[in-house]
DNA sequence: TCATCCACTTGCAGAATGCAAGTGGATTAA
DNA sequence: TTAATCCACTTGCATTCTGCAAGTGGATGA
């Protein structure tokens, strides 16, 4: 906890010492979360998935510059991929696996308040459904995939991917 | 909801249709949720309240910016002063009174994963220990405060500030 | 062997940020 | 009545950040 900050703190850029600006200080930008998302719920661990798959788009300076700024933070660690010398593998880490809950709500918020579809709304749906119990459960998936953990027993990945994939379908049939 | 996105969809700054994402667009950048913060838990009405008691120094030509910004956006009214020509008063709109949990879950994680200072997150403690049930009771005053509903018997501003005043003087005895 | 993949880096233009100073009208204290 | 102050911003300017397009050098696969 204290050394994710001393980075931050380095460059003098902390400006008040209350929890929420803090947040900000680290997350609070165009991308990160946006990054983070992308490894929690799309499973994505490599830069050119984060880069090629990325549903907003995101520049390939400003994802290496963030994802350096997370691994400075803690928010992420870094792997060699043992089949290919010149991948690397992103993870989570214990701080950002406790993003859940926040995400979580997001989603919630962004359902009610924006315009979001509803073939990207349903995992947030879910989860929101879900509660609680949804979220631990998600988090303790996440610490086997990316702490090494025992797997626990309910995949909530696969949950909320079958039923994206399912809504997905319906929504292609609808297209057409 | 749709009237909220219709400014930033005609910008042409829509990304994707995610809520997350969407909910970055409108409130991922350094100062929006500060500002929201301010009003929320500060009770600071005018401009330059929000200016000079600025705990993180926003500078005038942000802060305007901002303000302009969220009420373009539906999360922030803007009325006149009746005891005062001059005077603009700003007020939580229904869409930002719902980020409560948000950013309730946003100081949970901050003083858990930053070194925030005791003195500023004492009322993001109570506010975590309070869970829910505190967070709607939150909800209903700032409805009262913000929206004219009628009064709840519960404030929780009262409550987050007598924390915060208790602790704010142990700190100061302990400073000298 | 040679095209492709991989994780980035570089150059550059335009936008955003932040500091300091100013604006003009309304209010208040002497 | 007059002068100082308050009010919600605005303006100018230097610095930083963002994002597009193109490139890099080494590893891999056909």
């Amino acid at each position: 906890m204290m050394e994710i900050m001393k980075k931050i703190e380095a460059r003098g850029e902390i400006r008040s010492g209350c929890p929420i600006n803090l947040t900000l200080e680290m997350l609070g930008d165009r991308w990160s979360l946006i990054i983070v998302r992308d490894i929690m719920f799309g499973n994505r661990r490599h830069y050119g998935d984060l880069l090629k798959l990325s549903e907003e788009g995101i520049a390939s300076n400003i994802l290496a510059n963030r994802l350096n700024r997370l691994l400075e933070l803690g928010l992420l660690s870094r792997t060699q991929d043992p089949t290919h010398k010149q991948k690397a593998i992103y993870s989570l880490t214990e701080p950002s696996i406790e993003l859940v809950p926040l995400l979580a709500h997001m989603g919630a918020w962004g359902r009610r308040h924006t315009p979001a579809t509803r073939e990207l709304s349903i995992r947030a749906q879910l989860l929101e459904e879900g509660g609680e119990r949804m979220w631990k459960a998600f988090m303790a998936e996440l610490r086997s995939i990316h702490l090494g953990a025992p797997a626990p027993r309910r995949s909530v990945l696969a949950e909320l991917q079958a039923s994206f994939e399912a809504v997905a379908k319906t929504q292609a049939k609808r297209r057409t």
